[in-house]
DNA sequence: TCCCGAACTTGACATGGTGTCAATCTCGCG
DNA sequence: CGCGAGATTGACACCATGTCAAGTTCGGGA
C-alpha cells in the first residue's frame, strides 16, 4: 500500500478531525469496520480487512485485537455523530418540558445511529473482559448525563417528590438506553416519531411534579424541595 | 442422527416434571446447560457436556445444534420458573393499581431468574437465524401480555387518554423487558426492591388516568372513553 | 440364550475464526 | 546506499462447532 514516513499511527492519534483525506490506513480500517458493522452482522476481521483493502494481518499492525478495533470504531462512530453538537438543545433548554423534549429527540437520533456499534460492544463485553472497561466508561457518562438532567429539573423545582436526583438520573439513563430503543423500534416496529413522542411524554409524566402540587419554593413535609440531594 | 423407536426424544417430551430421577440424558444435558449458563458466561458445548457427565458428541444425539440446545434450555427454564403460577397475581388483580403492582413484581422476579437465558438467546439470535424464530415467539407472547394488561386498564376506564391499547401494551412490554432490568439492576446496581418500586410507580404514572380527570363513564372530547380501540 | 438396536464412547477430521510468527517486498528519506 | 516503517504472503497454533466412523454396553424381545 501507500502510507509511509513518520505518518500513520502517531499521526492518526494527533490528526484533527478537520482533515478527512482519510489516506491513513488506520482510519480506513475503522471506517471499514463501521461499514461492515452497520450492514448485517457476522463481523469477521477478514471481512473488515477486505473492506479496507488490506490484508487481514495488517489489522494487527494497527490494533492489538478485535476488541481494540471495536473500541476505536465505537469512538469514531461517536465523533462522527457529533454528540456534543447533538446535545446542544438539551444543554440549552431553559424549562423542564423543553429539556425533556430535547432529551427525547436526542436519544432517538443517537440510538438510531449508534445502534449497530452498541449492539456489537454489548455482545463483546460478555466474552471479552477488555470490552468491559470501555463499556463501563460509557455507562458512567450516560449516567452522569441523566443525573445532570435530573439535577436541573430539581433546581427548577420541577422534579416530582418521589425521586432523588440520583434515582431520577438513573431512570433517565435507563430510558435513554439503546436497549429500550431497540425493543420498541427494532423489535416492536415502532416508528422513530412514535418512539420520540412516547419517550418525551413518559419522561414528563415520570419525572415532573404534577401542576396542581406544591410550588417549587415551598419546602413541604420532609427535607424535599429545591436542593433535594444534589450529590452523595 | 440416530433417533429411532418411540423412545428417547419422544419420551423426554412426554415425561412429567414430577419425576426428577434425572435418568434421562436429554434432561440432564438441559439442566447442565442451564447450570453452566447461569454461572459465568463462555458457554462452550464441551463444558456443558462435561457438566452433564457425557461426551461432547453425545450432545448431538439429542440436539441438532447449539441453538436447539439453547432453545430447549430456555423452555426448560421457563417451566422451572413457573410462569403461569407467577402470573396469577397479575391475572387476578381487580383494580388498576394492584394490577400494575402485581405486574411490577412479576417482572422483577421473572427477569432476575431468566436473565442469563435471555442474555444468551439475545446474543445467539444475532448470528443464528434459527434463534430468531423462537425469539420472535417470545416477543409476541410478551407483547400480548402487555396488551392484555392495557386492555384491562382500558376496560376499567383507567387508561390515560394519550394511549391506545396497542401503544400502552407495547410500552408495558418494553418496561418489562429484561434489557431494562439489566440496565438498572445489573449495570447501575439498583436493588431488586428499588427496581420493583420504581417500575410500579412508573407504570402507574405512565398509564393511569390522573385522578382529577374525566370519569371513566364520561365520553369526552373525541371518541375516547371505555372501549378505546381494542384491536385494529 | 442370543442377538439386535439404542445410547454412548473414543478418536479423527473439516471448517472457520482469532491471534502469532517469519520472511519478503516496497518505498521514502537521511 | 541502506535503514526502517508499513504492508504482503504464507504458515501455524488454538479453539469451537459440527460430522463421520467404528467400537462398546446393555436391556429386552424372539
Amino acid at each position: 500500500m501507500v502510507r509511509a514516513m513518520a505518518t500513520s499511527k502517531r499521526v492518526a492519534a494527533a490528526r484533527e478531525p478537520t482533515a478527512p483525506p482519510a489516506t491513513d490506513t488506520r482510519q480506513r480500517i475503522i471506517q471499514a469496520g463501521l461499514a461492515v458493522l452497520t450492514r448485517g452482522e457476522p463481523f469477521s476481521l477478514g471481512e473488515i480487512a477486505r473492506e479496507a483493502g488490506i490484508s487481514r494481518q495488517a489489522l494487527y499492525l494497527h490494533f492489538d485485537s478485535r476488541v481494540a478495533l471495536a473500541v476505536a470504531v465505537a469512538q469514531y462512530s461517536d465523533e462522527l455523530f457529533g454528540v456534543e453538537q447533538a446535545l446542544a438543545p438539551v444543554r440549552e433548554a431553559t424549562d423542564a418540558p423543553s429539556l425533556l423534549r430535547a432529551q427525547a429527540r436526542f436519544v432517538t437520533k443517537y440510538n438510531e445511529r449508534l445502534y449497530p456499534v452498541v449492539r456489537m460492544a454489548d455482545a463483546l463485553r460478555q466474552t471479552d473482559p477488555d470490552m468491559a472497561a470501555p463499556w463501563e466508561d460509557r455507562l458512567a457518562a450516560r449516567r452522569a448525563g441523566g443525573r445532570a438532567i435530573a439535577a436541573r429539573l430539581d433546581q427548577w423545582g420541577a422534579l416530582s417528590d418521589e425521586w432523588t436526583v440520583e434515582t431520577a438520573g438513573d431512570w433517565i439513563c435507563a430510558l435513554a438506553s439503546v436497549k429500550l430503543w431497540e425493543e420498541l423500534v427494532i423489535d416492536l416496529r415502532w416508528s422513530k416519531e412514535r418512539f420520540a413522542r412516547s419517550l418525551e411524554q413518559q419522561l414528563c409524566s415520570a419525572l415532573l411534579r404534577t401542576p396542581g402540587e406544591e410550588a417549587p419554593t415551598a419546602v413541604a413535609h420532609s427535607a424535599k424541595g429545591t436542593g433535594k440531594k444534589s450529590r452523595a
